[in-house]
DNA sequence: GACATTTTCTGACGCTCCGTCAATAATCAG
DNA sequence: CTGATTATTGACGGAGCGTCAGAAAATGTC
């Protein structure tokens, strides 16, 4: 623990002054529109002065990930908690991430911008094993509340890991949220409600792997609303 | 039906030539790679020749990407109809998704780039409309096997159109092969074998709605070889 | 074939953006 | 107060996109 002098304070205050400053610029209009000189400008800097903070563009968008992720994660945890069974505590999760995709659209929308290959491979080192950490965190809480299924009898894994099967909700989840992102036509498709599509698949494939207690299509609105209420003010707190 | 001059048939297959010149590029070594001065070069002619046949960068992007959803259709189509039982037909469209997305990764990485925001607001709206006819077509080849599955009595729908049941294969298939091109360190969180899983994942989701014949996990495996093969040698033909 | 008109092609140009770096200013240590 | 260290600046090089006036080729007309 050291004693930072003012000068170092400044500093340490005007990279969190950055982030703030990129983060709307990116949601409202996007990669592409975040320029460097135009945030040097906004930030009343030089453009010297961002690059001694950050090397290059795609590291902001990567540390935005960063802060991004470890939201997700602490709402995970607390979803992870809501409950004492097994299976609401998985629900729970899946609520959750409903919650991040919609009401944390703009961090949703970060994430999605890191998987683009070339932001990925220009952010440092560092960064890159941070993310990495942080996806395998929330991955862990997840997998830990499968466990705790098996452990407690409500859950037999089929010969996959537990992570293997997190993946499959990863898989569900993350697709439907990156598809509903960028198809803004889905209605036009067939696809009125896919929220609620998607809460149903989930379920259902809970049901298929014989998650206890099995939950029939009759209480999952009224299930779903209930639950999510309590999500809603207890993750978003 | 017009006859083409020597030189009318001479531009419209110069388009031809360039896109078969980008996608390489586009593929190896990614968007940003892909410079109008440096296709214009390697087609040795000018970049104006270049803007005659496509007003702007996404749109080559965009042309690519329709070839490539032409392509997924078809396989969707051919495996629709290597068999007559409904569910066998549902997973053979999931055996050419998960063929498209290995065999093909080309064409997949080439949908997901439009999936991103800039590329899709600058393709011109007759390019626009296009796609989403191509998705349309795609999700109407699935839609019609869940149709049939319904009418066959091999399925009952819970409350959803056809197209949200299929949503869930969608975002599910997508999903997954999404995050494995984009999380190349899955195996390092305990995702072994991510195709296999979501094998699973996607059969226990039609087991879980009851879709008729169930299939165990027993089988699975062995199955899945069979089908596959089919797949292979028919729709890759 | 000669000339006019239309179409196609060209590449220099303006603009924007990224990332660098030598010069300048601010801070600190003795 | 002064020399050394650290932080800041913004002009610069380089690259890419898209344009457009003028050159070249193709086509039409007599």
């Amino acid at each position: 623990m050291q004693i930072l002098s003012r000068k170092q304070r400044e500093i340490v205050q005007r990279e969190q002054q950055i982030l703030a400053l990129a983060r709307p610029i990116l949601l409202r209009d996007g990669y592409q529109a975040l320029s460097m000189d135009r945030l040097a400008t906004q930030m009343e800097y030089a453009k010297g002065t961002l690059y001694n903070h950050f090397p290059n563009k795609e590291e902001i968008v990567a540390a935005l990930a960063i802060e991004s992720l470890e939201l997700r994660r602490k709402m995970f945890e607390r979803a992870a908690l809501l409950s004492s069974q097994s299976r609401e505590r998985m629900m729970a999760i899946g609520c959750a991430c409903e919650l991040y995709a919609t009401s944390c659209a703009e961090h949703f929308a970060i994430e999605q911008l890191l998987r683009n290959a070339i932001i990925w491979e220009k952010a440092s080192e560092k960064r890159q094993t941070l993310i990495r950490t942080c996806e395998l965190r929330a991955m862990g809480v997840v997998a830990g509340v499968v466990r705790d299924a098996v452990a407690s009898g409500d859950l037999q894994l089929p010969g996959m890991t537990a992570e293997e099967f997190v993946f499959g909700f990863w898989a569900l989840t993350y697709g439907s949220h990156a598809l509903m992102a960028s198809s803004p036509s889905l209605p036009d498709i067939g696809v009125n409600d896919p929220l609620r599509s998607i809460r149903y698949h989930g379920w259902t494939l809970m049901n298929g792997y014989g998650w206890h207690p099995q939950i029939t299509f009759a209480d999952s609105d009224r299930y779903m609303n209930g639950l999510v209420e309590r999500i809603m003010t207890d993750v978003t707190s």
